[in-house]
DNA sequence: TAGATTTTTAACCACCCGGTTAAATTTTTT
DNA sequence: AAAAAATTTAACCGGGTGGTTAAAAATCTA
């Protein structure tokens, strides 16, 4: 009972995770994703009562996954560069293995913004600590000072913005040529860490 | 006859466009686009024929704007630098101008990319002229050398990410104080520039 | 004024979608 | 074996959606 009941609520969980993030709470259709479950529609009725309930379970996971506790990266006792080039790599980790990610929590986000709220304010995530590190860097002298808000928002936009628009990439720059784009993405994290240092490093 | 048809028809595609860029594809409806309109759903069919058609003219106008003629711009007699800050200049009058429209190309980007495709043959817009003169602009000694792939990506998404995500901006960092975010919207053209710059710029 | 065009009204259709139901069947648990 | 739970089947419902229709009314053109 519990074996079975298990297995199959994983089924419907990663075939909704699938529909959802590939078409949207709007594009998605409760028949497809029990069809991707191998199962029918009335028993995906049965383990989730409704199409939102559902969704929101797979939303909070995918928020879980996108906004991870890297706050044990960025409070290590290192330089800032460091820090800053540990945390590039773990979230292209993420982003690579998860490439569809940013263009559907963007769609979500700008259909309808309070269930991200909600969670974040469940989660309790917190920009300030982030910001305020930054801020004892500059005033160690690590880097140089400017807004660090602006510094996050350049970093996180370089590592996330060419998976979002994944597809104009592909097609405007690497002809469909997969393997082009694979690598290129592949070598992102070394380009931005070396760009933001070039940018921020006091020179001496 | 003209002066009438052409005012409805214009009526009817901001509507069109205003709901579509705030719902999308999916999550529009012809009834809601015709009450935007201030017209009936009937006309809204006389006039075009079916939401694809519809929407197809609107994303089509996106498109021409938020992929602009700034060729001019590259292609201007002066140094790199100058004409780096021109672009992001330009771009971010466009940006700030339409804010929505990120998200919303990201959104029907990701639901069906087949009519940009089909949009940037018409026009024929390749993005090769723009990598050869930052080619040539490291030739000249003018900025250190790098993938200028990587460089275009890391300008345009400083640029544009931040109105893509800009909700989570809107109440992790600003906590709904627009003021504040028009303010840091308003000034980032000139951080990006100086970014960018302490980036490349050959030091001596 | 007469004819052509635009717009409204209001009903209608076929289809799809989320969700429900009830009974039968299978599987699991005890 | 008996009880409980999971799953299937298949039909159904209400509401919404894109789209159509036909006739009347309003507007514009010549």
């Amino acid at each position: 009972m519990e074996q079975k009941k298990d297995n199959t609520e994983e089924k419907i969980l990663n075939a909704a995770r699938e529909v959802f993030v590939h078409k949207g709470m709007d594009g998605a259709r409760m028949q497809e994703i029990a069809n991707e479950a191998g199962i029918n529609k009335a028993l995906l009725h049965y383990y989730f009562r409704s199409k939102e309930k559902l969704f929101d379970a797979i939303f909070s996971k995918v928020i879980e996954f996108a906004f991870p506790g890297f706050a044990n990266i960025i409070s290590e006792e290192t330089d800032f560069v460091t820090r800053l080039g540990k945390f590039i790599d773990a979230y292209f980790e993420m982003l690579l293995t998860h490439p569809f990610l940013p263009g559907f929590i963007i769609k979500e986000l700008n259909r309808d913004p309070s269930g991200l709220f909600k969670l974040i304010a469940k989660y309790g995530f917190n920009p300030d600590f982030v910001l305020k590190e930054i801020e004892q860097a500059m005033d160690r002298g690590e880097i140089k000072r400017m807004d660090p808000r602006h510094l996050v928002i350049n970093v996180i936009s370089m590592c996330v913005f060419p998976f979002a628009v994944r597809p104009i990439l592909n097609y405007l720059i690497f002809k469909d040529d997969q393997m082009a784009m694979s690598a290129f993405l592949g070598e992102r994290p070394e380009v931005i860490k070396k760009f933001v240092i070039d940018s921020v490093a006091i020179k001496q």
